[in-house]
DNA sequence: TTATATTATTCAAACGATTGAATACCAAGC
DNA sequence: GCTTGGTATTCAATCGTTTGAATAATATAA
């Protein structure tokens, strides 16, 4: 274990040791098209000394010159929410296989810190960025700069195909549709809804959609019993607003006999405020979520639900970023897409057809 | 937005636009100690187009010549796993004031990911590593390659420190003692506990504070009620094991007014179980998880738990990372420390005690 | 025997930044 | 007029790797 003034082995560590040059040695290792005829001796003492000596190429050195850093920056808005980490598992499932290094960052839901390490992945050299973000933030320049320095983007969970960036995110109204669609199957007229905040990119498509499907049924929702969520600081807050929110409706004194909420944490807000009232899910009332992020389905009652494949949608995001480092490599420039996942109702405990209505077993 | 054969900005663009030379450039833009004497108009005009041309600095030039990557690698042993993020919080907290970078990895639960990561880790030149881990995986040798390149670790959820290795985890014992001693104080007698699987860490000390405190208090353990869950794969199968153990608790017949759960999510699947069966938590039966994590928080009910303070070790590991940095800095080499932060029961609304015995409020 | 190919290895110039040493300029001191 | 001492800027080497071009040694063809 040879150290020198770096405290780590370099190829001339190498060289020295097997009394060759740093090129036939860099062209052993790094497996170059030369390397076919090196003498097969010396690329076995080369490969047995590197071995012994615990050689590992420095990336810095190596993406400096190859003008590569095999590195795509994930940029997650708060790794804390259940959804990302998903969203980063379909990442790397597709990046496994590839020589890409997921760089993992997360902006917990603060702007600076947003800035911050779009200012590293810029100088990190990362060569292209995934960002999962659901926010609004004026974002209108705040990808510029990653733009100006043509490093590709998607974004997971917004569209922004209209602004040039490939976007992959659930159909959201599609999903409220579904959503209030299942309540109505159950037999539900009287439903509460509490939508989502208003810099969420999600909010306003999931709000059509419920109030689409409820016109199709003939549904009047009652003003009074639509909730909006304050602005989310951590997936916590969207659990304290359910919460809250279940006691106003109970105090308006206006019947319900099911809540559409915005998410899976809202509707766990819900179901305990609902339930500090002595109300039984789903017996006296039911309750849907959104998403289908782990909380959802480990409670009890199980949160009924509107899935998002939310993995698939990583993979997804992954997949058009390879192609888009792909088409660079050959000069073109990918064009923005966008694909709108089909979001799919998972049924669990609570959600029921109304008390007195019994029609359907359980 | 001057390109060159590269895509980015470099320091020779700037010279050039400026008619100066790299150096000059790079002492102003580096704020180097020599800047001080340069012309304030040179400076401003630097620093201009610096802005103009949309600058950043190459990371893997910088870090290449002067030797440091600024660079801590967090390697978690699996990011979906609720308790692995507060631990990432935890380090970004104390990380983000320094110039740190936290580099994320996943390793899944899989062997074959930790290696590869801990691979690049050596050849992404991380300056220190912070392993989240509480498998057992022969890990002999596993970080051998890592310390033998004399890079500083601290480990998380996991006593190595006889190894050499700084460790901070939580008081095992004491947390297994605290939640047998809150069901003791309750007034329950038979007590049904699910172990945690062999290959963790955590799941001897738990189990030894366990019998400990149930000792203490004269409570005799039914064998048949004793359980152990399999090797975990992902967060689910913690669920699922509670799940299964529940209902072969009931199919036993053995009598029990209480069920010690591994951890949270073990615990949500004993609810879960109990529950399906049609009994009442916590009026029929008790349950009480540890850890402390966003789901036991979020379900209805709330799960009585043990809680680790997992941000603030996350935040003692990275100070302890920042300290050996520095030690290294000069030369010295810090010496491997261990800390067992204290436990801490967290009251929530499944625990209460045993039926017939309602001696408290509640 | 000389030219030509093939095989095995090395030279040397990058990549983009940092930095100790060098240079040029200018004023002040003797 | 020559040194001394700032001030302002540049030279040139360096970090560890890759790679096109060059070299050397050997084998094959003419």
């Amino acid at each position: 274990m040879a150290q020198r003034r770096s405290g780590h082995v370099t190829l001339l560590d190498i060289a020295r040791a097997c009394g060759l040059s740093v090129s036939t040695v860099s062209i052993v290792l790094s497996k170059a098209p030369l390397s076919r005829n090196v003498a097969a001796a010396t690329r076995d003492q080369i490969l047995t000394t590197a071995r012994q000596l615990g050689y590992h190429p420095d990336a810095y050195a190596r993406s400096l010159r190859s003008r590569h850093s095999q590195t795509i920056a994930v940029l997650s808005f708060d790794l804390s929410d259940p959804f990302c980490i998903p969203v980063v598992r379909g990442i790397q499932a597709r990046l496994d296989s590839e020589s890409y290094l997921p760089l993992l960052m997360d902006a917990q839901t603060q702007r600076r810190l947003f800035d911050k390490y779009l200012n590293m992945i810029l100088e990190r050299r990362a060569e292209g960025v995934i960002v999962i973000a659901s926010w609004v933030f004026e974002e209108t320049n705040l990808l510029a700069d990653i733009k100006k320095n043509h490093v590709p983007i998607v974004i997971v969970s917004r569209d922004l195909s209209r602004r040039g960036i490939s976007s992959v995110l659930v159909d959201n109204e599609a999903g409220g549709a579904l959503a209030m669609r299942h309540l109505r199957d159950l037999g539900h007229r009287k439903i509460a809804v509490v939508r989502g905040p208003k810099d969420l990119f999600d909010s306003e498509p999931r709000w059509i959609g419920i109030q689409r499907a409820a016109d199709e049924a003939g549904i009047r929702l009652d003003r009074k019993l639509v909730f909006r969520l304050p602005n989310l600081v951590d997936p916590m807050s969207g659990f304290e607003g359910g919460l809250k929110f279940a006691q106003q409706m109970l105090a308006s004194k206006r019947p319900f006999t099911a809540v559409l909420a915005f998410d899976d944490l809202t509707a766990l807000g819900v179901v305990r405020g609902l339930s500090e009232a002595g109300l039984r899910i789903p017996e006296d009332c039911s309750v849907v979520g959104f998403d289908d992020v782990l909380p959802a389905a480990v409670a009890t009652p199980g949160i009924t639900t509107i899935r998002q494949p939310i993995k698939e949608m990583g993979t997804r995001a992954a997949n058009w970023m390879l192609e888009a480092l792909d088409a660079r490599e050959q000069g073109r420039e990918a064009a923005p897409r966008l694909h709108r996942s089909t979001p799919e109702l998972v049924t669990r405990m609570s959600s029921a057809p109304p008390p007195g209505k019994r029609v359907k077993k359980r």
